[in-house]
DNA sequence: GATGAATGAGAGTTCATTCAT
DNA sequence: AATGAATGAACTCTCATTCAT
């Protein structure tokens, strides 16, 4: 087993981190944990990353950053449309991030809150989540505001508000799902209802 | 110093452990750091604990048990009052919260999330964390049926989903400020305006 | 052998690291070979000194800085009488400097050398073997000038090249030994035939 | 940049190799420091070298050795003609060696330190060492007896006393250089007034 | 000739834990 | 109740060396 693509191994390495994160936590996690679970051994790690720092970087450039950018080109042009649907676009919007979150849902919320503690001694990891965080709120605060002017969320509220409590809820019920696994997500498709005004077409789930 | 009390000496190493654990989590945080912060010695730490495992459990119930116990015992008295307002009730349990949690809320959010990723591979802080999350529901939840039984509460959304969000939202805000500390943590009461009925008396803060 | 005086131990520490580093130089040497020479193990290392580096530190300032403050104090008021030979002070500082290093002369010749070659990556080594040489320097130029001023000395050469080449011949020779340990090194001697002048009581040893 | 001649690879791995000596050891000199430093990749090292031990042996072979050789040809024949001057010689064969070393003094210097210090572990570099001291000796004790039996140099001080004072002087002065780059190695010259006896033609550069 | 992925031994360092004092 | 020396396992990282390509 002396040869194997480079980038192979790399996005090996990448993958089994992201898995193995959940369960321990990057900082508990040896880079021996990491290179036994794909059958290589310690010494290689360093052909592929300078540190494991580095690693942790890589993770998040490659696993946590993609997702968001699939979603930010077309659902603008479907607001920009006279007759949109503003709680339909919004459930897409969730929905994808379900679809990409999938059976990982766990380790995902995991890998996050890793970082969120990971963030309080490396610089690079807080500025990286506080722009994440930008990132969505910027986005759906576009949603809203939108909504807003079609009269179709209510407009009793301050829009920032109303992001804010749509991004608070969705990771909320992120955490409620790491103490109690058994609890419905798909519950947080209630605060639609709550949002938005005089809607006839009830929703379903 | 050579000589002290010691539940004194146990109780400034829980405190010690509380306050640091946000910062590093409980993993990072040595031995050495907590007892060279209370101006101790390392190999005095087994006195007072069996293990750093046990210390966590210390920590968790006489830290995070408390405040819970606090409310309990007032609320349901005031519910069962046949003029009740279901809506002041449920804002002095969060300002109670809030009250709890003072300028330390960094130090619990983070306390708490370790707490949560400790869980991945400690059965007593798991059963524990469900166990906290199942009080807590189970408090809301009282409150939140009486709400509705009052027709002050909506009653188009279950009474449980009700709560789930609630509780939700709330931890929901915790992680956003955990994020960005900037965040007016306040607006968390604007569910308030969703989830009570005709409510004439607007909301504050 | 759990316990034993901190101060012992490190002495022995600093002893043993003196010792080796002669054979293999203070980079080759292992944490794990000076702690297993004393018999103890590479962990405890750590109760006694910070990092490796530190130990260095403390060998250089506990074990090159002695020796030469015990000659600074004497030789100098010798030389301010009236009567002086100071051919004769000459050969007892260098008596003396023999003495020190007695059955040690190969270690600490390749100690220091040792340290000339490590001075290339760490400043304060540099530093400090700098102001090392400036000690010994600044204390033979003394000898010599006075020399000089009583006639016993050569004058057609400047001071400080005699002071130069005194301590050229004296590391040299050192140079030569550690080559041919079987030379001769108390030749050293014969630089006096040449730079003391009208010496009628020739001197080999 | 993929193929070339091997022998021009090789030689390009002994100047590097020698030049980086100087900076960091032989023994912290990594061989992926060699290689990058010429543009070539880790792997092809053991094209050329059979293994690290290797490079060392063939560095002193093809760079230490040399310089020697051009000398020991010319200089015993001047030393026979009937009328040679001593000192002149003598100082030609030290110009020659500054000639030589260049501005590589320092490197050189630290080169043959670190060679010094490798000698403890390698019997073979030991062997060698001694070997490159006793050609010098010889060759300058040649010197030196001649000097002698023209009544040049002076007869009071054994033949291989001088020669070694002379080596000694040399190779201290490159010891003092190593700590003080700043002092002026022609100093050196001076022994010369020293030796020879009835030098009317005085010398200091 | 050159590449670069892989290896495995060993480095310095940290740390929970033990124990004689 | 407190100390601090000692332990040993685990960690991140380095590096000479091998080998399929």
């Amino acid at each position: 087993m002396k040869s194997s693509t480079g980038i192979e191994t790399k996005r090996k390495i990448l993958d089994a981190t992201f898995q193995l994160m959940a369960d321990k936590g990057f900082d508990a996690l040896s880079i021996d944990d990491i290179m036994t679970s794909i059958g290589r051994t310690k010494g290689s790690f360093y052909v592929h990353f300078k540190s494991k720092e580095e690693l942790l970087y890589e993770v998040m450039r490659t696993r946590l950053d993609r997702g968001h950018d699939r979603m930010t080109e077309e659902i603008p042009k479907e607001l920009t449309k006279d007759k949109c649907n503003v709680r339909a676009i919004l459930e897409k919007v969730i929905a994808e991030i379900h679809a990409i979150l999938g059976n990982d849902r766990l380790t995902w919320a995991f890998a996050y809150y890793h970082l969120l503690i990971h963030s309080r001694k490396d610089e690079f990891v807080r500025v990286w989540l506080e722009a994440n965080a930008d990132q969505w709120s910027t986005f759906l605060n576009i949603i809203v505001k939108r909504g807003q002017e079609l009269g179709q969320i209510r407009t009793d509220v301050d829009t920032q508000t109303i992001t804010n409590m749509l991004m608070g809820i969705v990771v909320g019920y992120d955490i409620l799902f790491m103490v109690k696994p058994q609890i419905d997500v798909s519950e947080v498709y209630h605060i639609h209802d709550w949002m938005f005004v005089n809607d006839p077409s009830s929703k379903d789930e």
